[in-house]
DNA sequence: TCGCTATATGGCGATACGACAATATGGAAA
DNA sequence: TTTCCATATTGTCGTATCGCCATATAGCGA
């Protein structure tokens, strides 16, 4: 019960949420989810740690980046039915795809600049 | 994403996941539940509103009985994934089991009696 | 070493939540 | 009508949550 109330508790802020969305495109840093959320980045870093202790997410330490990713399933099994139905859901969300439109121009940015 | 976080808001309180699990065995009264759960009728009648808000759970009267039960995908898409993954969800949780006995045991004591 | 950047943690204020008791509503029975 | 019973609503209280700012911590480069 106390799992399965983690895993409902940690996808029920929309903040919390669109970073699950986001992370569904490719593995982000903190400064990198706070620069799309427009929000504080002690808050996003609050965020990253409730979604971990889900099961939610993982993060791998890259120098001084921690770049998180969504989880593979090492953790919690109702973390991941619930990511495999978030890839379908919300696709059609206003704020998400506006988020998700800077993301690619920001990738495509950096390919350019490459 | 606002019915989407309703759902998933619903489910994130122990005490509405046990209502949900316990309509998932037959529908139920307020006063049924709350006996079964052992908490105020206030509370109980709160929680219920919540559940129905996110498509969860639907009511019909029957005189001064107000009957719940499981939603039959009227309402939410997010709140019949939900629904459906939580009939195998759970299964385990010493409390539910012990409320799940308690209504099995009123359900003999009433057929007897008839 | 000294900063500079990326991230985490602590603390605070505003708001939301969950519990209960008390009260309102509304039907059923006397 | 009056009296119950089932349910909903309201008020209150303690706690949790979310946002921010300010402050650690930790790695990298000068």
């Amino acid at each position: 019960m106390k799992a399965f109330v983690r895993v409902m508790k940690a996808l029920s802020e929309p903040n919390r949420v669109r970073m699950v969305k986001l992370l569904g495109h490719r593995e982000l840093c903190v400064c990198e989810l706070q620069n799309l959320l427009g929000i504080a980045q002690s808050t996003v870093s609050k965020h990253l740690k409730i979604l971990e202790e889900a099961g939610l997410v993982a993060y791998r330490k890259e120098g001084s980046w921690i770049i998180y990713r969504l989880s593979q399933g090492e953790d919690s099994d109702y973390a991941m039915v619930l990511l495999e139905h978030l890839q379908g859901w919300l696709e059609h969300d206003p704020q998400l795809l506006q988020m998700v439109t800077r993301l690619a121009q920001l990738d495509r940015e950096r390919i350019c600049a490459a």
